[in-house]
DNA sequence: TTCATTATTTGACCTAAGTCAAATTTCTTG
DNA sequence: CAAGAAATTTGACTTAGGTCAAATAATGAA
């Protein structure tokens, strides 16, 4: 069964050259140290960062603390939704975990391209609904999972992420409290 | 400050005739009674609905519990997002909680004409948009609110919920339980 | 290496919300 | 209108996870 992730990734592809090269003509490559932020919470999120290497997360704050609410890998769009959407002031901030190799796009560039290049308005769709399908996930996951459980789940299907992520993040992405993640861990 | 909402409506209304007319050929009216599903479990969501009058909502059942995922008024356009897309089998079903009207259009036929009209397209991106926009806002409200302020939020965004859906149903739309949500009222 | 900083764990206690059962209240429908 | 059914409330008790503080570990720069 082939993830609609892959679908994507082969529609991008099957691309027409005119196509591809216009993508290419938008988008121009940038590096990040470890620590530095992408975006941050009031800012206007004008691009999007495809990640070429590296590790980044989304996260806003709430009451002092810090809630991840999304990690970003290789290959993965990292942009705030709603702020990209409807270009209006992002309550998240991006973060770089690792150094980081992105490639950037800007959004009116993006906006023009999709008028003028139709396959590129139909990759946006997917996009968005493949980020909707994410989300609908987090929710139903939230609330069908203990912590626990989701815990598990992320050890099982992404262990790469405990081994290369701290655990305050984890934490935060699971949605508990540093403590608890590491009275889960003890008990497993 | 108008919403992204009324920005789409706006975007519908300025469609061409020639565009027009082909959503509303690809498009058949219904009307279902209380109660009746327009969507089961299991089922593919082959369809979407734009709710002329009435009320209906979305919902799953966990562990013999019912958790709503969404409401649905006029205008409103109800689909098992995942499903519609993925065109596989839904987690989700969709009951109408009043008499109902609503206005059908088969996924194919929507399909083939977003590859004909670029319009439909741009429509159907920022349905997606909207959506994804809608599931951040309620991920963010689950984590950065007690059940207390979803409830006050509710009964100041949209009294007519309270006036209209019973205890059962938004208490499983806000996460909580029927008792839990009985004391919020009982306390306020 | 070593000290200091940061990350993680552990302990003691607290709180929001859940569960199960029973009591009321509010609708329906004959 | 009255009886039964459905919806809502209330009571008593449980639980997952939070908070604050202190104790260990692990890392990293000098």
């Amino acid at each position: 069964m082939t993830s609609y992730l892959d679908k994507i990734n082969n529609y991008i592809k099957s691309l027409d050259n005119d196509t591809l090269t216009v993508l290419q003509n938008i988008s121009t490559d940038k590096k990040f140290k470890k620590g530095d932020l992408l975006l941050r919470q009031n800012e206007i999120c004008e691009k999007s960062y495809l990640i070429i290497t590296g590790i980044a997360r989304k996260y806003y704050l709430n009451e002092g603390k810090e809630i991840t609410t999304e990690l970003y890998f290789e290959n993965d769009l990292a942009v705030s939704f709603d702020s990209y959407t409807l270009q209006q002031p992002s309550r998240e901030f991006i973060e770089a975990l690792t150094d980081v190799s992105v490639s950037i796009t800007h959004y009116q560039a993006f906006q023009d391209a999709k008028t003028k290049y139709p396959k590129l308005l139909a990759l946006d769709l997917m996009l968005a609904e493949f980020y909707g399908m994410g989300l609908e996930n987090r929710l139903f996951q939230f609330h069908t999972m203990t912590a626990t459980d989701r815990y598990l789940e992320i050890l099982n299907k992404s262990p790469y992420i405990i081994q290369t992520i701290s655990l305050t993040i984890i934490a935060s992405y699971l949605g508990i409290s540093l403590e608890t993640l590491s009275r889960i861990r003890a008990k497993i």
